[in-house]
DNA sequence: AATTGAAATGTCGACGTCGTCATTTATTTT
DNA sequence: AAAATAAATGACGACGTCGACATTTCAATT
């Protein structure tokens, strides 16, 4: 591999001239210079970044640690975040993946330190509270979609759930809706707790009364294995006398579910029933006819806004908030429309 | 942060026999060992991966460059399977995006050369053909999920849409079907045209006619931003007096679109109409109900084999084949049933 | 007890880069 | 033209590790 003393020696100068080069530091003849690149150029050399961090012994390296990758689509937003604000910040990114596993974490960690990383973005899948890294090892650490438990004292950026709902419950309220259905979430993540706590507290807040709005559970059991009860829900709910005219859905992956029952049932969407859901997992809301009203996951900011975190506190800089909130936006699509006039 | 020296002198030993001890070479005294893990243990000592490659001069870390994460779900589990294997392996894993912009793959090059990376895993999120890597960079490198233009030389790991495809137009025909539509998928990608060619394929050998298999443009225009015909397409293939009884689509997201265009007119499934489709997204084809026949990607497989692939070419062995085809199992869930006899 | 071979440990330097400081060269000031 | 200052360049070593080789210690053999 060439280095830069190679170089040095094709452009008769010192190989500190060459570093000065190669690092533009000023006070250096332009001459020198062009002679120097020509060097550079004509033997294609390219610093090593290797030997750069053990002179300054400080990387310029992110850690992505995630679980379950495949069990969210779309969750690899999140990513792709993190990497372009990599990219545009000449960072790199370094990643790995624990499939849960608390040993493959610890190996993770293990291997992060010995790559002396800058710090880490402990990605989850799922907004949900988590305690990473039992062990000694000590990296600046940001936790991106899900909070740490009290005990531990990392910072996270979240998404919105409670807004978001907030801003969902409204709007379909104001679309006159009185009878409401809702398909709740498996009660282990968070956001399903603070998605149906917001819509409660806006029905309640609208005068709704307890009757008008029915809760019911759409998923229970472990992450990942759960039981899925929409369909007959959902068959059930509107298959009553007095069917909700809306009925809103704990994410897109019911409101399918939902489509499928009320299609059977020869209800028209939205005319005869609104749905909607949360997340907005393009696959599904953009795939359904009509398309789906739902509430995004801002899964890319998240990412992009995570790394900037860590950024920031690796700069030495204490943002104020322990957990930053960031929106998820109503997208208001075909599967939404006033409630019919009785 | 503490160095090997750091342990050396509190075991009262040689660096260089901690080395060993971190290094598990033979011909350490036993007491000794102890005494060193000891030290180790005691001040926290983890190896410096960035001194040991300057020392050893190459690494033990792959690069993956992906371009569109965030268009095709589940695509992620590339990833995973890449890292899997690499976990297993104690390779570490680095990685970039370029969300197919030439320049940032250029920037992404360039970077992987100056962290001295071993090789590079070039992922696709669509199986279709590409030319990485214009530059003069020379990293041994193996293409996933996409096959390289003629004029390069690279390696790939591909699946085997045309197999799948067969195993998939077997079923359907043994079933029974005689009257069959097809919605075809966007023709920019390989696998549309290795799907429909191996349907037709065995359509002819089980002696269908011309007119029993009905082959329709679902999606057309630049990838990621097609135009969508297959809900149109459906509805009037479904609407026809002389309808098929199966309908086979390009793929799982074309399958909801049928699904939905069945229900709304009435048909049941499997009852009345088979529907199947390919790739196995387990969002819908999970979602759906009943359940969707398809065939699965096999993504994880892909990006598996891709980096065992790839460490197979480092350690020098040259595999026979320059393209190597994973199968695509056929997955038989709810959707598909007999022919219904006239 | 002397000899021999193996086992255990140590010394030294180099990998590629760049910070520190020294030296040389060019430019400005008196 | 000499002195003072600034600009340009170079020599050297250290970051942490481990390969090559040297030396010391120990156990086995005669």
């Amino acid at each position: 591999m060439v280095s830069i003393k190679d170089v040095a020696k094709v452009a008769g100068v010192s190989d500190k001239t060459v570093s000065r080069v190669a690092n533009k530091e000023p006070n250096v003849h332009p001459e020198t210079v062009e002679k120097v690149n020509e060097a550079i150029r004509k033997l294609g050399y390219v610093p090593n970044m290797t030997a750069r961090m053990m002179r300054s012994s400080r990387s310029t390296t992110f850690g992505i640690i995630t679980d379950y990758v495949s069990t969210t689509p779309y969750s690899g937003d999140i990513v792709r975040g993190i990497q372009d604000w990599a990219n545009e910040n000449k960072k790199t990114v370094l990643m790995a993946n624990t499939n849960g596993e608390a040993e493959r974490e610890i190996e993770t960690w293990r291997t992060f330190q010995e790559h002396r990383i800058q710090g880490v973005l402990f990605v989850t899948m799922y907004h949900r509270i988590i305690d990473p890294m039992p062990s000694s090892v000590q990296i600046p650490t940001v936790l991106v979609n899900s909070r740490p438990s009290k005990k531990r004292n990392y910072r996270s950026i979240e998404p919105d759930d409670y807004q978001g709902s907030t801003d969902l419950a409204k709007y379909v309220i104001q679309l006159g809706h009185r009878k409401i259905g809702y398909i709740r979430l498996n009660p282990a993540l968070i956001g399903a707790e603070l998605r149906v706590d917001a819509f409660r507290k806006v029905a309640r807040d609208f005068g709704l009364s307890q009757a008008d709005l029915t809760v019911r559970l759409g998923m229970e059991g472990p992450i990942g294995k759960e039981t899925n009860w929409v369909y007959r829900e959902a068959t059930e709910m509107l298959s009553g006398p007095n069917r909700p005219t809306a009925l809103v859905c704990g994410n897109d992956e019911m409101a399918l579910q939902v489509y499928l029952a009320a299609l059977r049932l020869g209800l028209r969407i939205p005319e005869d029933l609104t749905i909607v859901g949360f997340d907005d997992f393009k696959l599904i809301s953009l795939g359904l006819k009509p398309q789906l009203t739902t509430v995004a996951l801002p899964y890319y900011d998240l990412g992009l806004k995570g790394a900037e975190l860590l950024n920031r506190i690796l700069l030495g800089e204490t943002p104020a908030a322990k957990h930053e909130n960031l929106p998820c936006p109503l997208v208001v699509r075909g599967s939404s429309s006033s409630a019919p006039i009785l």
